[in-house]
RNA sequence: GGGCAGAUUCCCGAGUGGCCAAAGGGGACAGACUGUAAAUCUGCUGCAAUUUGCUUCGGUGGUUCGAAUCCACCUCUGCCCA
């Protein structure tokens, strides 16, 4: 199967503007692309994970990516899915965050000799000048068209403001540069995104008189239509510091039921012939899937090694048995014991970072939420000894948070 | 520039002088049921304490025994007119 037909078996294909040509020249190597990352945070997280994983997808079958980091474009905020404005963000901010993506995204995409470039649309974009931008481009944008869009049509009732809608013309304006310098011929981009990348088609034809291409992801949706990578907490990060391995694996692990089949197939490398095969799975059997799909995420993103560490710690968690030496812990010092030498179990939920406050302590063990080494608490006066710190107490709020407490 | 409407706890949204830590819904969290799923039911949802205290209703100042609620000024937002 040729690499197109692969993408859209996959799911992953939403929008594009003419099929045909698009896939002969995906299919054959012939493309130049180019996917946008706002650095709007100091790491990526699952959607631009997507995005990573499609590039790769399109550099193994001989095509050039070209990832463009928005370091001009985040001084403006893309205004497309939001309801408000962005933060404004400080120029060190952002340079900082391009830093960390440059860093993250050389994990994934091969940028040795010249396979694939890494732009920053900061280079271009900050120089422009009004007055020149105005007649060059912008006489070339029709605003009653631009008002029409999907992605300012939701901002027309909260109010969009002028800095943010110049975001297309900017967007549209990196195109029309990567165009010429690179000889960039097709744009990738979220769904969301599919306004913004017309206008980049849209004014290399008018400017130049060629033809560029644009191809939009499928937003990964679960079930009831949010977007995946969001837990109450933020988004899934893909920076081990932020998002821990181990908290990765378990947000690809409890997945629903209705959602595995369609993250194993847009985001895992598994052969499709593999996955077809799961298409039948139901009832626990899907359970096995969510191990799967979990596992070769994490392989993907922290490594097989730190893949292995997570699925064990689950599995001595959830299943019992396996050795508890992956799971997550928190180190207690003596500074933190009371007066007796011991801990009571509210601080020792706070300090865990299981709960935010002594309350919300109090009421996970009031309602009986709260288990050390296996046994219900059900005094929140009870107090945890040093000898049991030592030799490392297991605590548990609810299903699923574990955090293993223990003394050097 | 002029007129009007508005800013409430994670979100939506009631409350228009004491009975307000603030209705209701959503979400989150916990319990039951389960498959680390979904659905359902129950509890819970500012902070700290075992009957109580403390800090909240855009900001600042004021009126009052007492303010989310009244007054003044300010900031921000939406709508209409120019």
């Amino acid at each position: 199967m040729q690499i197109y037909d692969e993408l859209v078996a996959r799911g992953l294909i939403a929008q594009v503007t003419n099929e045909e040509e698009i896939r002969e020249m995906v299919n054959n190597g012939k493309a130049t692309f180019y996917i946008g990352f706002d650095p709007t945070a100091d790491s990526l997280h699952v959607g631009h994970f997507m995005a990573l994983c499609l590039m790769k997808r399109l550099q193994m079958a001989g095509n050039k990516p070209i990832a463009l980091i928005g370091g001009g474009t985040a001084m403006i905020g893309d205004p497309s899915g939001r309801t408000d404005m962005r933060q404004m963000m400080t120029t060190e901010t952002i340079q900082h965050n391009v830093d960390c993506f440059k860093k993250q995204m050389s994990r994934f995409i091969d940028f040795s000799e010249g396979k694939a470039l890494l732009v920053n649309n900061a280079d271009w974009l900050l120089d422009l000048n009004y007055v020149d931008v105005l007649r060059e481009v912008g006489a070339h944008f029709s605003v009653n068209r631009m008002l029409t869009a999907e992605c300012y049509k939701q901002r027309m009732e909260k109010g969009l403001s002028f800095l943010e809608f110049n975001y297309m013309i900017m967007q549209s304006y990196d195109f029309y540069q990567l165009f010429q310098k690179y000889g960039c011929n097709m744009q990738f981009g979220g769904d969301d995104q599919w306004s913004n990348m017309l206008g980049g088609t849209e004014l290399i034809r008018r400017k130049l008189g060629k033809d560029a291409h644009a191809m939009t992801i499928t937003l990964l949706l679960n079930s009831e239509g949010k977007k995946m990578g969001k837990t109450q907490s933020g988004a899934v990060w893909l920076d081990p510091e932020k998002t821990s391995p181990y908290e990765f694996y378990q947000y690809w692990r409890n997945v629903a039921d209705a959602d595995v089949l369609k993250c194993i197939r847009m985001l895992t490398f598994l052969p499709l012939e593999e996955i077809d095969a799961m298409d039948s799975w139901e009832g626990s059997q899907l359970n096995k899937a969510k191990e799967i799909l979990a596992f070769e995420l994490t392989k993907l993103v922290h490594g097989e090694e730190e893949a292995k560490k997570a699925e064990e710690a689950s599995k001595a968690l959830f299943a019992g048995g396996a050795s508890d030496e992956n799971m997550p812990k928190t180190i207690v010092t003596d500074s933190d014991l009371g007066e007796n030498e011991t801990i009571d179990i509210l601080s020792a939920l706070v300090m865990a970072d299981m709960v935010k406050s002594r309350s919300e302590a109090r009421r996970a063990v009031e309602q009986g939420g709260v288990t050390m080494d296996g046994e219900k608490v059900k005094d929140i006066k009870h107090e945890i000894t040093k000898e049991a710190l030592k030799q490392g107490v297991i605590l548990k709020k609810g299903k699923k948070t574990f955090k293993k407490l223990m003394m050097e």
